[in-house]
DNA sequence: CGACTCGTACGATAGGCATCGTAGTACGTG
DNA sequence: CACGTACTACGATGCCTATCGTACGAGTCG
């Protein structure tokens, strides 16, 4: 059965496409990034359904969609799961530095609000 | 008459106060980001009417506030004007790279997008 | 003091968005 | 085909926010 990926596509941005706003702005909400922050933890791809978010499935479903509009993650179904992954590749091209800097950011200011 | 900077003082967040979702949410607009932009070339002070924004003093003042209050920006009074700098220490010591990186990302976008 | 400039405060408005619940679709398995 | 799982679509709701206009306060200069 080839491991078909059953082929049902989401749109995404294209790389040149991708905004600074939008990513920041995707990244300003604390629930996507977490999200974000699991991703780059793992390094591959994680199904939606992996994330123990305090939402429910419907908000979840937009905060994965709000990070694939902006061209944060790429989504590609894989059964009746969905994966997500980050877009490393065009998001290092485009803006190099930006994302390990912001996940640095952000794993400083968890350590120094547990710590407080 | 000693350079009085007039006192009259506003509200900025201490230094362990500012979160990076806020900061990203404040440079998540385009406006803003513009500001941070030119004060960064600038590497001083611009008073608020420096700005040549096209919208009205009102919603200008609107922006420096949210730059303000999410700790991107200090603003003190000197005479009528209200100068604006960077928190540049503050930010670079919460999270090392993050203003350059940033400031560099859009640095890039914009000429990526001028030359398109 | 009076006039002027710079910026603020406040109310209104319109749009965006995070959240939910319910109903539904796509896929895999028995 | 029937069922369960994973995710989606849609509508509703309440909050946040970018914007404006007008009226006001604070400071400077004549």
């Amino acid at each position: 059965m080839t491991t078909a990926t059953t082929s049902r596509d989401l749109p995404h941005p294209a790389r040149d496409e991708i905004r600074l706003e939008d990513i920041l702005h995707a990244l300003a909400d604390p629930m996507r990034l977490q999200i974000v922050r699991e991703l780059a933890t793992d390094g591959g791809e994680l199904s939606c359904s992996h994330f123990d978010l305090p939402v429910t499935k419907s908000t979840t479903t937009h905060h994965f969609r709000v990070l694939r509009e902006s061209g944060v993650i790429r989504q590609t179904y894989r059964g009746t799961a969905k994966m997500n992954g980050l877009r490393r590749d065009d998001l290092d091209g485009l803006f190099p530095g930006l994302l390990d800097t912001l996940l640095d950011a952000a794993t400083r200011q968890a350590v120094r609000l547990r710590s407080a």
